[in-house]
DNA sequence: TGCACTTGTACCGAATTGTACAAAATCTGG
DNA sequence: CCAGATTTTGTACAATTCGGTACAAGTGCA
């Protein structure tokens, strides 16, 4: 069932599936439906029907989809049944927001240390951490064998950051930086840019 | 050329032109062409030839685009050649970081006020703003002309604030809460979920 | 048993991307 | 100053990907 390579989209559309069924269970829910499930994350049932059937048959006719087994499959497949230790680089505004932010430890991460350059930054303390240079960065990364990691860095050195991290063997980064990356097939980079997400919608207006 | 329908994919690859190419103007440069484009963005020369020429024919050939008239045309098409009022709702850390955050300011976006319905934050100072109660919220909202809201709330309040804020005239929403929001064909989301970026490309690791 | 519900998938049309090239503008070397 | 080489756009055409429709078949229930 995995042998086929399966589209980017798919993939993008799984979390946000799991995110609901989470929220599902939460509410104390045993089952549910690729129309139910739909309305909730407003996409049409045959789309989460067929995106589901690409990693095997998970749900019962006439009766829909276990959900706490649908987010067992869900996280296997996302491979977030485990939890992934994240570093981040920079301890400016956005840094100590994401470094602070709640919500990673349910979802499969981990924050395990925060960088900076700025020598005035370094040792100062955010939530649990205490903010590390940059310039034991890549031995840090490669020991505690850190493969994903947040650049909430200047746009102007978050193409050299990232390079070194990918050096250091980081494979995925949630991007704040105001950038694209530049990197190679096998790593993967996700972009967080409020002005970006917001200019996908004035057009609309 | 604004006659047929531009696709929403094309529509969402353009702040991210847009931003590279106001790097280059930042740089000094004046021309640049799609093949220089493309590496910058990470996307095929060809690709964003066809996604600028929907819009009209802006480039020369043997020079490419000027960089400058570009920004121009691709502002004024994604409606940022003006300033967008923006509210946000939510005054806890996710609130402080967004009202905080100095990138809005030459991308098309001014925040005009924050919100929160916990009656020990209102009053509380943030930036250049007090924050201001939920109920004066939606009187305020339609004496501003408010129309882009950033939702910095918990995931079960998000849907509620949502529909008030489309009651008082908003139609555009960056929504921080882990949830899908349910709204009509003429209002649009973005979503800005740490927690699914990632879960987007653990799969790949 | 018969009915209502629901999945998984085959099929098809729409949307999206890649390829290729004519035409225009610029550059180069004498 | 000019001829040929080079660069680059905009678009026609082809290939691929993606999403919607429809339905056979399984399940549960009255």
């Amino acid at each position: 069932m995995n042998a086929r390579k399966i589209p980017d989209i798919i993939i993008g559309r799984l979390p946000v599936y799991l995110r609901a069924l989470q929220r599902m269970a939460d509410m104390g829910l045993k089952t549910t439906s690729s129309q139910e499930l739909g309305e909730h994350v407003g996409i049409s049932a045959a789309q989460i029907r067929k995106d589901i059937s690409q990693f095997g048959e998970f749900g019962k006719q006439g009766t829909g989809y276990s959900i706490e087994y649908l987010i067992g499959q869900l996280r296997e497949i996302l491979k977030v049944d485990r939890i992934w230790d994240v570093i981040v680089v920079g301890a400016g505004d956005m840094g100590h927001a994401v470094a602070n932010y709640q919500g990673f430890q349910d979802r499969g991460f981990h924050i395990v240390a925060i960088f900076d350059n700025d020598k005035e930054k370094v040792g100062q303390v955010i939530g649990n951490f205490k903010v590390e240079d940059t310039e034991s960065m890549s031995e840090r990364v490669k020991e505690m064998g850190v493969k994903v990691a947040m650049l909430a860095v200047p746009a102007t050195a978050a193409q050299q950051v990232a390079d070194q991290l990918m050096q250091a063997g980081v494979r995925a980064f949630l991007n704040y930086a105001p950038i694209s990356l530049a990197v190679p097939g096998n790593v993967k980079v996700q972009y967080i840019d409020p002005s970006i997400h917001l200019q996908r919608m004035t057009y609309y207006l």
